[in-house]
DNA sequence: GTCTATAGCCGGATAGAC
DNA sequence: GTCTATCCGGCTATAGAC
């Protein structure tokens, strides 16, 4: 990691702040809230983090790294496989990154004009792409669309199966909505 | 309609508030952002409306409704009926009231919990237990989850095909995702 | 490294003139 | 019916003590 110090309250602070974003979106948590799940004050997750932004910026880091990999993975892959892969990596980046998840798409819109999250529309219009195995006809770019959407909705639910078996249906499901034949 | 007096104003003021919540969410969205773009005061809206609150629960007062007549008639049909009429009529709900349900998307969470609301959870339980064909199989309610989830994402994005075009590939792909078989 | 105190801003909402 | 002016609150962020 970039900073050496693993002081244990930034984990803690982070921690706080998923949760509570995740919960009641970023807009609608304030500093107070975080620094009260926290049991700190205020001014504290001042010191740690150079503000409310910031806190957001890291959180958001991890996932949005896995987002570049698998576009990067996928930049490389013929019109053919680039389907089921798409939908295979699209599925486990989201389970990966549940609450992540869950926070962006609280405050989708506004969050995605931020600097920090420049290239994620480009990502994301890439992966849309990928979806409808790079096809131009429109049908294929809507029920890509709908794979996109539905996805981070059942992961954000919490669920009484597991993981795996989660993944499996809704790679499963996925696949049927996009008309994807087997490989 | 229960006011007699038809100022424009209020429409005006609705509109404008629409259009905004859309685009920037609800909590993301001021009175004065508001007042701005209708070309008023502040202190004008809130002569037309009892509060921010007001503006919203009128806005998706007739989604609502609608929410509840569909509820309404899904409650009178058979189990095998039941699956292909609320993919239909789910579809048919968000594409005739895209950007409300745009606004409702934004703040989910923390709108369920406004006592005017109080009810759609339920409708949305019954809804998704319809799309699931009243199955308590945890992969059909998974589904069921999915098509809830893709159907509003895609009425959300500006499209290039007509409504009708966008309307039965919706159904259709729903229908692929749910793996529900041809009546 | 964490606190208290406070500055400064912006939000929603009210009072009262016109 | 719409405005101006103002209040009060919560928010982010800073300054400085400990």
């Amino acid at each position: 990691m970039s900073r050496g110090t693993r002081s244990g309250t930034r984990e803690e602070i982070l921690d706080a702040a998923a949760r509570l974003f995740a919960a009641t979106g970023f807009k609608g948590t304030s500093l107070q809230d975080i620094a009260g799940e926290v049991g700190c004050s205020k001014a504290a997750l001042l010191y740690h983090f150079d503000g409310k932004d910031a806190i957001l910026t890291e959180l958001l880091a991890p996932p949005l790294e896995a987002l570049a990999t698998l576009d990067a993975r996928l930049a490389g892959l013929g019109d053919d496989a680039v389907q089921l892969a798409a939908v295979e990596g699209y599925v486990d980046l989201v389970m990966r990154f549940r609450r992540e998840v869950t926070v962006l798409y609280d405050d989708m819109p506004a969050l995605l004009q931020r600097p920090a999250f420049a290239g994620v529309q480009e990502m994301s219009d890439r992966l849309l792409d990928a979806l409808a195995a790079r096809s131009p006809d429109p049908a294929a770019r809507i029920t890509a669309l709908m794979v996109l959407g539905s996805v981070p909705v059942v992961c954000m639910k919490p669920t009484e199966i597991g993981d795996d078996e989660l993944r499996s249906i809704l790679t499963r499901s996925a696949a049927r909505t996009l008309d994807l034949r087997r490989a």
